[in-house]
DNA sequence: ATTATCTATAGATCTATAGATAATGC
DNA sequence: ATTATCTATAGATCTATAGATAATGC
């Protein structure tokens, strides 16, 4: 076993990433080692080789592939955040997408969505990284502002969208302590109950009776 | 009159930022024209030279006076941000530091400390700018913690510095809207109510019995 | 023959420096 | 003579492209 350049396990679920002159493979490596890196470094310190370097490929590949380093990053966004949009039902988009970034790894395989922590390292970078984080943000608020039947309910699902960027922005990208080294669960919860003040009725209420 | 080389006005002002052939002035207006170009751009997209431009100076100056590019970074944060942290009563802190981002320009001549507007701008530059950021947060985030008794003030302290960088971000960098238009005193009137929860007796509360 | 991959390099920035120039003070 | 200023350029990146090479399918 082994021996054969074929490889012994379960190729099934890697064959679509095989490096053996397989373009598609390529390119959804270089998709993948994009995610990863826009992610630790932001777009602008990230660079094609690095990247290519990453998916262990030419670093020609990428532009034969993409076109641009703009239109790869456009990839990677297109890719993250719808799923966990789609599928987390409104009133706990704030506390899942905070875990989210919260949490390092989450334990299990899957690849985490890393949307946001790429926007919040991205920033200032150039205005169509702003318009980038513009339009993810409009998703996320836009959801959020279902939760509240005030006048201004809009601008307070922009707010809670502003914590919740500003709390990945001070733990994950500045490392403020005692921020980046607390419990997410004690995060979520200080966070969660001032929410309610802000939007009525988001976490602490639900499920329960008064007077119980 | 003002044909005289040495100017027709008010020159007591202007004389130590003077252009002719005074390093001292010269210093001063890169100082300024840096000040101006790192919160409008961040610290990456503020060149040397741009910066030169605008303090109408040599680009070779700049390095002659203050060395390299981050040291004058280094200047230019430390000038900010301290002022209004001796200033402010820390109860009100929050308040004025975010009206400072939120405010265009505030009307008076006096140029604004941009300090937390160069921060959210020059993120993911590099690990230097990070780490400036920290510094600045943790002045900001201990007066803060002086508001709170609960046990762990300082995570709640930490929670509010990222709401209020948050809050800028989001309308200052990425300009989301309803947030980037909406009027500073609803601003901070919602986050400042919802903050309360968070910080016991920080704004809301203050100067009001109960009762009444 | 097709096409995935690789080599080599153009071309655009940007920070930083070496050394020349020119305005002031003595 | 001193020193503020300017010119010219080294040197380091980084994105992007042109064209060569080599592995596959027919």
């Amino acid at each position: 076993m082994g021996e054969t350049p074929y490889g012994t396990g379960n190729e099934d679920d890697d064959r679509a990433r095989d490096s053996r002159r397989n373009a598609q493979g390529t390119r959804l490596r270089l998709l993948d080692a994009a995610s990863e890196l826009f992610a630790e470094r932001g777009y602008e310190r990230a660079t094609v080789r690095d990247i290519a370097a990453r998916a262990d490929a030419n670093q020609a590949l990428l532009f034969r592939y993409f076109g641009s380093k703009k239109a790869l990053f456009g990839e990677v966004m297109a890719r993250g955040g719808q799923e966990q949009l789609r599928t987390t039902p409104p009133d706990r988009l704030f506390e899942v997408a905070l875990r989210g970034m919260l949490d390092g790894d989450g334990g299990d395989g899957t690849a985490k969505d890393r949307s946001l922590e790429v926007c919040l390292r991205s920033i200032g970078g150039s205005d169509e990284i702003a318009e980038a984080l513009r339009g993810l943000g409009e998703e996320y608020a836009e959801v959020l502002a279902t939760l509240s039947d005030a006048e201004n309910g809009d601008l307070r699902a922009d707010l809670a969208l502003s914590w919740l960027l500003g709390i990945g922005l001070m733990r994950v990208v500045v490392g403020k302590e005692p921020l980046a080294s607390a419990d997410p669960d004690t995060i979520c919860e200080l966070a969660g109950s001032a929410l309610g003040t802000l939007l009525k009725g988001l976490p602490e209420e639900r499920g329960r009776r008064p007077g119980g």
